[in-house]
DNA sequence: TCAAAAGTGTTCGTGATACACCCATGT
DNA sequence: ACATGGGTGTATCACGAACACTTTTGA
């Protein structure tokens, strides 16, 4: 017999077979009203809040898996995603809030049950447009939703840690990478994009540097169309150019 | 019984057990002779040459594991080590090569072996002072050497995509974190720290500029002390100045 | 007409680029 | 003396910081 054939359903979902001890965890950032959001999912039996993460099939690329879980947070395809760290520290795997899951979904285990065991998680950061998303809830997770950045709760392992570097990551990409567009909408203001920026970098930028350096970076599609509303001279409306 | 723990001896080495499908690869960057070199390991009897790497022990952290791994190959302690990517396509881990040497190496496996199985491979790459390297062979790889970057051999599984990885990281790495004197000895001329600059990012700089850049860093002693040697004005010498 | 925000012009300072020059040293 | 490479001085340019000014819009 193959040991590495599991012998049982191996959550609640279906017997798909999983490889063991490597797991993901996303960081999907998302901006609305001002504030960046991270999407989280709870557990409300036991309260637990966690990342969303995931499992890799034994025959799917580790890539592929990423791309699976976030899209199945969120409904989207063709998202933005970061590989950013490995969390591999032994301590960082305590069973216990799984165990409470496990118990309270009737999962029959013991305490050898794989899900309980030492996992290493490669992180991931997605960018999404958060107006689209749907965000769906799992077998586990009872609840799917975005928590705002300033006021994340205690979560599950050191998934606090992980967002952190998420962040960290991000802010280090944003200058050398041109990411920052997957948070926005398809139109949007160079007021918005600072906005975005400022909130990201957690810093006041000036505002005619930003709109030449945005602009002179030569990938900003100016729509004949414009805004309407305030009382103020109205902003052109911006979009992504995708032919570089 | 639990499945997790190990029925026979994992490799030639040892009866200790390790994480299955997960690897860690580890590209040793060195510098001599004006040249970037690599510490490759090569199975004599089947002619495959490979990266060094190991696995992780059950309970050991995994950057933990990275350390050991490098510090077994080279003799150095408190090695620079950074993360960089994580190698996880299903297509990568080609079993054959590992098959030949289980064979050769006269390992009792079938093709369930967990050395045959798929893995996915963290990868670190190490910067270390190539004069203090004494490169150790491991159970099954019979040579440990210094290879020349722009000579590589063709490598088992996608070692070569895992050092052209590296390479890119260390490049951009190299402006932002100030890590370019691990591979340098502890007393060195801004002139050899200007041909390990040109060397890793493959282009000419200006000795005036690079000098000053370099002194404004305000990280480098001027060690007291001259070089002796040529028919021309001594270089001062400096070392990295560890009271930042 | 005025307030508010968008967009552009201009000055200033820093740092990189590029080149010139002087310094020390062995043959 | 002189070739060789090390170290410094200096002019120029590019770019960001900082601020001023004009433009557009609704109340």
């Amino acid at each position: 017999m193959n040991k590495n054939e599991p012998s049982e359903n191996e959550t609640g979902t279906t017997g798909t077979d999983f490889m063991h001890g490597l797991a993901i965890d996303a960081v999907i950032f998302g901006f609305h009203d001002h504030q960046l959001k991270v999407l989280l999912m709870r557990y409300n039996k036991t309260g637990v809040v966690a990342l969303p993460g995931g499992f890799i099939h034994k025959t799917e690329n580790l890539n592929d898996a990423a791309n699976r879980i976030v899209s199945e947070r969120t409904g989207l395809k063709n998202i933005y995603l970061e590989q950013f760290y490995v969390f591999g520290d032994y301590g960082r795997s305590d069973p216990r809030p799984m165990k409470d899951i496990l118990i309270a979904n009737n999962i029959t285990h013991d305490d050898n049950h794989w899900l309980l065991q030492r996992f290493i998680s490669v992180g991931y950061y997605a960018l999404v447009d958060f107006t689209k998303v749907v965000p769906k809830p799992d077998t586990i997770f009872d609840s799917c939703a975005w928590y705002d950045l300033a006021i994340i709760p205690k979560l599950m392992q050191d998934h606090n840690t992980i967002i952190l570097k998420a962040l960290a990551s991000l802010r280090t990409d944003l200058d050398n990478k041109l990411i920052a567009f997957n948070l926005m909408q398809e139109e949007f203001t160079l007021g918005d994009l600072q906005i975005l920026y400022e909130t990201i970098l957690d810093k006041k930028l000036l505002r005619p540097a930003f709109q030449r350096k945005m602009l002179s970076l030569g990938i900003l599609e100016r729509v004949a169309k414009k805004w309407t509303g305030a009382a103020h001279k109205a902003p052109y409306l911006y979009r992504f150019s995708k032919n570089i």
